[in-house]
DNA sequence: GTAGTTGCAAATCTTTTGCGCGACA
DNA sequence: TGTCGCGCAAAAGATTTGCAACTAC
């Protein structure tokens, strides 16, 4: 697998962001400082970091898939108004794939969503 | 709000339903007692239902959106491998909504996926 | 009778694919 | 010089919308 720029600057933006960015927030973001980069680049990078274990889509409801850089056991905090998607730290979380019997189910992750207000939408700013 | 036919049927399908269905599983399954039904009324009618608390869709990575009808607290069990997505009770996941601070987000409701291998895949069938 | 709903077809939007060119080993 | 990755454009899918006919109430 070769390290390119587009790969170097799809990877970088995805660890700094905390938007946890949709393929089209990725490609705004990063065709400002490489303005020949292509949306479909954005889709084959994902892939390609996907399946390498640097990156992971997380499940969310709505229209766009939503991108996370791997970088610790953490989960998400999604707004029920304006769809933003924030990070939240529990150990307690991490603790959680179950003692419980799953039927034969063998897990292997576990993911909390929590939705709710974010700080912004719960003051009432129209998002 | 009216209660038609299509309604009925729709609903109705997937509160029977244990495969968390997509709009085109719905589709496929009401068709058959159905025949004129149409793709688009599936999607009105669980915009609806998701807009007066029957029906939620429910948090996945792929390509299609999944449904539930909002029976009681669950949580669900995803395979990695074949994508289905299975019902997962357990009590000390209802109890969630954290005691932690969310720095000003406002919880309100708790989705805990756990992603794995079903039993038929662990199996090692082939999808 | 009237407002709300359906089914169809077209439109929109997101994501994927095919392919020729270029970069790098 | 062969392989891999890029960008472009077209294709494929999923979802949404506009609208005329129809139905629940």
């Amino acid at each position: 697998m070769n390290v390119t720029p587009q790969r170097i600057a799809i990877y970088r933006a995805l660890v700094e962001s905390t938007a946890h960015p949709s393929p089209e927030m990725l490609f705004n973001e990063v065709s400002r400082s490489m303005p020949s980069l292509s949306l479909a680049t954005i889709y084959k990078t994902l892939e390609t970091l996907e399946g390498i274990g640097l990156v992971r889509e997380i499940p969310v409801t709505g229209d766009r898939k939503r991108f996370d850089a791997i970088v610790e056991n953490h989960h998400h905090l999604i707004c029920n108004a304006c769809g933003s998607v924030g990070d939240y730290h529990d150990d307690a979380l991490d603790q959680l794939p179950p003692r419980r019997r799953l039927g034969g189910f063998i897990p292997q992750s576990v993911s909390v969503n929590i939705s709710g207000l974010c700080p912004s939408c719960r003051d009432g700013n129209s998002h």
